[in-house]
RNA sequence: GUGCGUUUAGCUCAGCUGGAUAGAGCGUUUGGCUACGGACCAAAAGGUCGGGGGUUCGAAUCCUCUAACGCACGCCA
């Protein structure tokens, strides 16, 4: 399975260093592993049987290894008596306190406090906990938002937003260079229409007189809720009225012909509906490095086209230009991807690839990652294809659309408002404060000021938690009283324990306590133990969060975690604890704890306050 | 019709890529408050993993058939 390919760029990579130090720590089940691969070795077994997993039976052990029954056919021996040659051949092992040969052939592993205590000091000195840098780091593109101007957000654009946004910051932090992009609709018939609409309420404004040469005003006409009354206006007016939509598609053509006033009215459109965006995505900690359009590509689609016709990938068929995208191994029929309609107009495919064409030219990125609803499935199947076989994108550029599922009320149907209705995402963020600003001061004294800072921070956790700790691609309920709750697996609860730490912290801190030189000592107890094991594994977590686009995998670490710290809280008395080393290393476990946790939902978008 | 996806406890969801007794949360029942923050913790009850067949020492996980539901199948985005 290893690639040859990769062993090559591992030579050409100048090893990771800094300051005479590499960067990043072995995953602890690595370690683990090696030490009981080694064991299979030397006990005359093939290496890899020795692999590592966590235990599935808490109860028994800390983690397992399956290897012996997997070389039971292998050796023909009994999986027993392997199992029993491996641990005796780590009988003196530095790793492990425990091993135990179970019934069919199970090795059952604990390992000593003074390995874990040693792990988690590494990890407190590193950058990012031990997370390693990627061999070779990866120009990624996430391609998520996807707004239309002039058209307000609703709650369909809740999830690209809030997913996207996880999955880069995601690789990001994982050390990849990233660039998100919000690819907005700023183009087309809606312009047209919002135009024609405007032109028949104010035929007088200076943009409508063809013989006008000057300077266009620097104010827009309209205020940012008169456009958005003015699209949908427009559009009702365009399905009963033909004639109406005539003069809006033509609309459209002045604007793509370059007219004057059509491009300033446009330019009008894009300033306000650009800033009320930006205020809205950040209401919900979005933001994009590029705040890219349909309309940026209009200028380089012709010469596409002409690429794909002279090259021979399209051709006509239907009266539309298209390029053919089977493939022999299709167990279905895949139609062609059209690039032009057979009025020789452009389609939001001819956008896509003019758009893929221009990020590679910019970017040459190794992977463009469409997050976008889970429908659009074959959509994108098609674009990638035709971008592969006409060369836009060379082959070891990956392009991936993570679908999204969709958000469904209670009721499990699609998510509306209470009159059947779209529901404007304004609306619902503030219906969640407000939900959370009432349980807030709900029999607490809080002032009114901190109280509504509060609820908002813990409202977006609500929110974010909620959505991303479900797989992405499936279809989930958005259920309010469910995520706002600070009991159970939900972004208050997280916070709650994240606030909880800071509490215990601050009051070690009245005390006179200092926290230098604070290092992370042996467990004393199983939760406290446990609680270390549950920190150890954040590196492999976030780098198969990475890998898979997952942001889900980081909600059920942070919550395990939670509760792991939780239990040993529970049990342990820190404040009063007066044996100082002691008291000493449980500061700088529950440091570790509390940055952990705040990295995670950081990569995950929302932030804790410092009380709650 | 073809293809894709989903189906796990009353409800909402996990399940670390084939392992031992399938896990959480909510809800239900019970126990723990002079609070390092009880917005918490501990415990109980609750499942023939949609159904059949197969591969394997071993299957929720892989193969196959089948059912129900959802979605997509060239001029929308």
């Amino acid at each position: 399975m290893s690639g040859g390919g990769r062993r090559f760029e591992i030579c050409v990579i100048p090893p990771r260093k800094r300051s005479g130090m590499e960067i990043g720590m072995k995953k602890f089940l690595d370690m683990i592993s090696e030490e009981i691969r080694d064991a299979f070795e030397a006990a005359g077994y093939e290496r890899e049987l020795g692999k590592v997993t966590l235990s599935n039976r808490p109860d028994l052990c800390e983690y397992q290894c399956n290897g012996a029954m997997a070389g039971a056919k292998l050796y023909k021996k009994a999986p027993f008596m392997i199992a029993e040659d491996v641990a005796a051949r780590c009988k003196e092992s530095s790793v492990f306190s425990e091993i135990e040969v179970v019934k069919p052939g199970f090795l059952n592993l604990k390992v000593k406090e003074s390995f874990v205590a040693e792990y988690l000091s590494g990890m407190q000195k590193e950058p990012k906990f031990g997370l390693e840098e990627p061999v070779k780091p990866m120009k990624i593109i996430v391609d998520y938002g996807g707004p239309n101007v002039a058209k307000p957000l609703h709650v369909g654009h809740l999830r690209p937003a809030i997913i996207g946004e996880s999955i880069k910051r995601i690789a990001k932090y994982a050390g990849h260079d990233v660039i998100g992009d919000i690819h907005m609709g700023d183009w087309g018939l809606q312009i047209g229409l919002i135009i024609t609409e405007l032109k028949e309420r104010e035929p007088e404004l200076v943009y409508f007189d063809e013989d006008y040469t000057g300077e266009y005003p620097k104010e827009p006409p309209f205020t940012i809720s008169q456009l958005e009354e003015l699209y949908p206006t427009a559009s009702a007016r365009s399905k009963e009225d033909a004639a109406y939509k005539g003069r809006a598609m033509e609309a459209t053509y002045k604007l793509q012909s370059g007219e004057r006033g059509y491009r300033a009215l446009w330019r009008h459109i894009m300033d306000v509906s650009v800033a009320d965006l930006k205020k809205n995505y950040q209401n919900l900690d979005v933001e994009f490095d590029l705040w890219k359009g349909e309309a940026d590509v209009q200028d380089v689609i012709p010469g596409m086209v002409d690429y794909m016709k002279k090259e021979g990938y399209a051709h006509i068929s239907e009266g539309a230009l298209v390029v053919d995208v089977k493939e022999e191994t299709d167990t279905k029929e895949i139609p062609p991807c059209m690039i032009l309609k057979s009025d020789g107009a452009s389609l939001y495919n001819t956008t896509d690839l003019a758009t893929i064409m221009e990020r590679m030219r910019e970017y040459h990125p190794d992977k463009i990652i469409y997050v976008a609803d889970k429908r659009q499935n074959l959509y994108f199947e098609q674009v990638f294809r035709c971008a592969r076989k006409t060369g836009l994108v060379s082959g070891d550029t990956e392009l991936l659309h993570i679908g999204f599922g969709t958000m469904n009320g209670k009721d499990g149907k699609p998510f509306k408002t209470r009159d059947g209705g779209v529901m404007r995402l304004e609306m619902l963020i503030q219906e969640i404060r407000d939900e959370m600003y009432r349980k807030i001061t709900d029999n607490r004294q809080v002032e009114e000021e901190e109280a509504r800072r509060t609820a908002e921070i813990v409202a977006l956790s609500a929110i974010k938690y909620g959505d991303l700790s479900n797989q992405a691609f499936k279809d989930y309920i958005f259920d309010i009283d469910k995520f706002t709750s600070f009991e159970g697996d939900t972004g208050p609860y997280i916070l709650y324990t994240i606030v909880r730490i800071k509490s215990i912290l601050n009051k070690l801190r009245e005390q006179g306590e200092t926290f230098e030189h604070a290092c992370i000592k042996a467990a004393q107890s199983s939760s406290e133990k446990v609680l270390m094991l549950e920190i150890a594994g954040f590196n492999a977590m976030m780098e198969t969060a990475c890998e898979e686009s997952a942001p889900h995998k980081v909600c059920a670490y942070i919550y395990d975690l939670a509760n792991a710290f939780n239990r040993f809280y529970h049990e342990t008395k820190i404040i009063a604890e007066e044996d100082t080393e002691r008291k000493a290393g449980w500061t700088a476990l529950l440091m570790l704890t509390r940055d952990i946790l705040e990295t995670c939902i950081q990569v995950l978008g929302f932030s804790a306050p410092e009380r709650m």
